[in-house]
DNA sequence: CTCCTGTTCAAACGACCGTTTGAACTATGC
DNA sequence: GCATAGTTCAAACGGTCGTTTGAACAGGAG
């Protein structure tokens, strides 16, 4: 077992921690699948960058497809904690607004994950990017990781929306997902400087506000 | 020049009018690449699907790459065209209202071509695939296609709601192009039969209605 | 008929793909 | 010391990729 991280070695000591190959090609591949997608980044373009050989993308993972999958849920899991964790906080103290639950929907996955400079910013568009992924495999493959939570931010919503149809709250949810990922992707910031990359906090409060409006007074009744 | 579609042959009269081998590519070509991306999709495949030799792709259009860009323009065009058209009349009559604005941007989008059978549902997830496919190179290449008309909507947009903010309106407006391109490319409808699918317009007034709502009370003033 | 232009074709080009192999290397347990 | 399990490595595997080539074929004009 070699490159155990000292801990406390000469240099990198807090910096880089000697990150595994396992860890560096974990990072790279989410780095470089969010930015090419998936199909369109090769094995070999991402083990360099990860100073890693080829093979070991199949000694560790076992294909380029279970790479993809480890860095998904790698990615997803302290979103989902934080949203879990909200979900919980919410169903606890009564009845939760619809902008209550929103906000426990968006936060986690625009504030949680851009608030962390570069590297939160790379975990963004990597699931934005996979969540809406050409292939329906791939999709499918991220929709796995999430579904846990999805039954429970449904019947949530559809208890704080009472007037509204159940096939309407649906409806919302899923615009709601699309339009994380698609701010989450940054796909939708084409020209540099469109006022919302400035501010990753007031893009949550601008992209909540527009979706509050639209569940309160936007569902079929 | 062979194969000049006689018009009136003996048989294959209106039903399949022996399209060109140009025509053929196109046409699979934005099925294939609305169902697996641009990097997802061979040269071979549509090829072969379309009944023609590799190397006339090269021959009618250069590269992969043109073929895409003829596809994206001659998809893109009947839309842009009723945009168009519904621009102006709308501009020639006085102000025109949010709700107006939006469904002559969503109609044109959804309508038009999801109501025309099997080959309109293709062209829709054709456009909304590209609009937001991985590869910043693409995307570009299909917001060259509907640049022009951007600035007017926004211009529109923003006399229809002059309390809102110059950003806040361009804010909306890409949720809007966004969860346009989402509902196109079918990538929302996860399980079969949410309630969408099944009627086209139901889906366009859903989709108006939701953003109505955005619009008017989810934007900073 | 002969030329000429437009179109199709099989075949091959070099490059890159994901995956596999088997040897080399490293640290630990005995 | 030796054996062992974990990890890395260069090299090669068969396949597919987008592109190019040069010959073959088709119809219209002279």
């Amino acid at each position: 077992m070699p490159e155990q991280a000292v801990a406390g070695g000469k240099e990198n000591s807090v910096e880089t921690p000697v990150e595994s190959t396992r860890e560096r090609l974990l990072n790279v591949a989410e780095q470089r699948f969010g930015e090419g997608g998936y199909e369109g980044t090769s094995l070999r373009a991402i083990t360099v960058a990860a100073a890693a050989n080829i093979a070991a993308v199949n000694y560790h993972f076992g294909s380029k497809e279970a790479l993809l999958r480890a860095a998904v849920a790698r990615a997803m899991a302290p979103v989902n904690a934080e949203r879990r964790r909200r979900l919980d906080q919410l169903e606890a103290s009564g009845q939760p607004e619809p902008e209550q639950l929103i906000r426990a929907f968006i936060e986690p996955g625009l504030d949680l994950v851009l608030r962390r400079g570069e590297r939160g910013a790379v975990v963004a568009r990597f699931i934005g990017r996979i969540a809406f992924d050409p292939s329906q495999r791939i999709r499918e493959l991220y929709a796995a990781e999430s579904d846990p939570i999805e039954a429970r931010y449904l019947s949530a919503l559809q208890t704080a929306l009472p007037q509204a149809t159940p096939d309407s709250v649906a409806f919302g949810y899923v615009n709601m997902l699309g339009l994380l990922a698609l701010h989450q992707s940054q796909a939708l910031s084409r020209a540099p400087g469109l006022g919302d990359e400035e501010d990753p906090g007031k893009l949550a409060e601008n992209l909540i506000a527009f979706l509050v409006a639209a569940f309160d007074r936007g569902l079929r009744s």
